[in-house]
DNA sequence: CGTATCCTGACC
DNA sequence: GGTCAGGATACG
């Protein structure tokens, strides 16, 4: 499911799956799919070779070699899944049979993901920000791109043009490693205070793509934690609801007085 | 700015 | 039955 780090191995799978292969039929399952993938669309689809899949942010881009491009959002709930001769399950909202038989589905239960193809010469034009990821990003910059924004930090993050990537999870994840209040004004924020959020931000993504946990529980040190101490300081971790999203934080150690 | 909305499923 | 989901956007 669908952050940066999770989008990034889905997009892997993808590559490893489709890169080189010769479409040779597309299914629309649900009409999440096929109000934008429409009978024509489709069929004109079969015959076409992927030449590469890129990742930015959330999204996944499949070119194709005669240049179109199949643009892919997960949105909430949506994974890739290889059939083999399996039957597609009942969350599939996509197929796509390749001519050697590979089988992949676009896998989405709660049928919020898009998929949109675009004609050659006609690239998606998609805001982002810079990776989350980057470790080269200029904090000034970020800085600059959240003053004037009368929004809490952590809403101000989920808009992907702040930083392409950043999902409700890891907004609050990233804020906690930084021990930044999630409740404080994007514009508050100091340089320092920017550079340390980037860097919460990568730690937090990066142990999610690092070591496979065993369960959910152990993945996150705030998101879904409500009530268990904070691993910090033992405080109770709190839940609050900002622009219509649940915020997990710990009210001591992200306290708003606390500086740099 | 916050809120509703798309859609389905899990859980209280 | 109602509420809540790791997203994004169209509203008022």
């Amino acid at each position: 499911m669908p952050e940066l780090p999770e989008v990034e191995e889905a997009a892997q799978r993808l590559r490893r799956a489709v890169v080189g292969r010769t479409i040779a039929r597309v299914q629309p399952l649900h009409r999440s799919v096929a109000a934008r993938v429409t009978p024509a669309i489709a069929r004109a689809l079969r015959g076409a070779t992927v030449e590469r899949v890129e990742r930015r942010g959330k999204h996944q881009l499949i070119h194709l070699e005669d240049g179109r491009i199949i643009h892919v959002h997960f949105r909430m709930s949506g994974d890739w899944a290889l059939l083999g001769d399996a039957e597609a399950p009942r969350s599939a909202r996509l197929v796509i049979t390749f001519t050697d038989g590979t089988r992949l589905a676009l896998v989405d239960p709660r049928a919020l993901g898009t998929v949109d193809v675009h004609r050659a010469g006609a690239p998606p034009v998609i805001a982002l920000g810079p990776e989350a990821t980057d470790p080269t990003i200029d904090p000034a910059e970020v800085r600059a791109q959240l003053r004037g924004r009368r929004a809490p930090i952590k809403v101000a993050l989920l808009d992907q043009r702040i930083l392409a990537g950043v999902g409700n999870i890891y907004a609050a994840e990233g804020l906690w490693h930084a021990k930044l209040d999630p409740r404080v004004a994007a514009s508050s924020l100091t340089r320092r205070q920017v550079a340390r959020m980037l860097q919460g931000i990568r730690t937090a993504m990066a142990q999610a793509g690092g070591a496979r946990y065993a369960t959910d529980e152990d993945r996150f040190a705030v998101y879904g934690r409500r009530g268990e101490p904070c691993r910090r300081c033992g405080t109770p971790i709190e839940q609050l609801t900002q622009a219509g999203r649940s915020t997990y934080f710990c009210p001591k150690c992200q306290g708003a007085r606390r500086r740099s």
